[in-house]
DNA sequence: CTCGTCATGTTATAGTATTACATATCCCGC
DNA sequence: GCGGGATATGTAATACTATAACATGACGAG
């Protein structure tokens, strides 16, 4: 009785399968469902958020149960972590696989609408490049970068407000 | 009976009252007590580490004194918050004088080394500039980014760990 | 003087995340 | 089949981060 999501949603949860199989991870049922929430959720998500809905199927569900299987999710690269609003969102790329089949973070930028409350990923080398560089010059090696732009997006600087943040 | 922080500390808060002053701010002495703390300390101070300090001389002190006195802060641009860490440092730009007087989130990047837990700031045009032109392609006009990356300080790149991040 | 504004005090609570230990499951080698 | 490790999940308690709501104090403008 897995939960149902969209069309789209499913194809992604078919290509992490592939994902998790080819690198040995275990897509587990649960780790799926919650991917599936993720991914299927308009905004960033947040972790108590996720376990309000998990438990209407899951009766025990408690925090740990969402915090490790983000963990898991975030490792395997499916999923990003939004900074600015403690929250969760499927990572675009859906994530290529990658046959080292090791740590994936692919760098991420994320443009995050005050109005509408939309986050939009984008994975833009040059934004990348340029930080490493600058880094570098100042001695410094990066592993990890979180990049995100609060603003506008283009359907809310045109258009009156139809949605919003909480939606 | 105002603290003793060091000298640089003192100079960066005789900076700060100039700056407020001549924007019509005011920085009371709690405030700028709980910024010479923050400039003081080596590494990214937590709200609630601020507040156990500061109840070492001001009894009351309770979380709302600690979180308004950071948002105050935060908007004359004298400290920014460190969303990975959920901490905040000093801006190293000591922020400049600006005759307009109002809200200055000059574009910031973060360079936080794993090893030893020191946060290295950088206000680099470049790295502004190509987020800020990548965004726009995307029809995404950027009113504030955070831009932080983890990774391993020159000092820690080349020798044994000699500092934990808890320091 | 008294009203409004700003700064701070005080109590309570909301929201986010982790620790520690228990249980279950599965696979592997014997 | 059985012991034992590795992985996954359950369960209870707690720590850490942040805000809401209302009270008090200090001080200048009119």
């Amino acid at each position: 009785m897995a939960a149902e999501f969209s069309r789209r949603t499913e194809s992604l949860l078919n290509r992490a399968d592939a994902i998790c199989e080819h690198r040995g991870a275990n897509l587990t049922e649960l780790r799926r469902h919650i991917l599936g929430m993720i991914l299927d959720a308009a905004s960033p998500t947040g972790a108590y958020e996720l376990l309000d809905r998990l438990r209407q199927t899951r009766r025990g569900a408690a925090p740990p149960t969402i915090y490790r299987t983000l963990d898991f999710l975030l490792e395997q690269g499916l999923i990003h972590r939004v900074e600015r609003l403690s929250a969760f969102v499927g990572c675009v790329a859906g994530c290529t696989v990658d046959p080292d089949g090791e740590s994936h973070t692919h760098a991420a930028q994320f443009l995050i609408c005050r109005k509408c409350g939309r986050v939009a990923e984008m994975q833009d080398h040059d934004v990348t490049s340029v930080l490493a560089r600058v880094a570098k010059e100042a001695g410094f090696s990066i592993s990890t970068a979180t990049i995100e732009a609060e603003g506008l997006c283009s359907t809310c600087r045109t258009a009156p407000a139809t949605r919003t943040r909480s939606n």
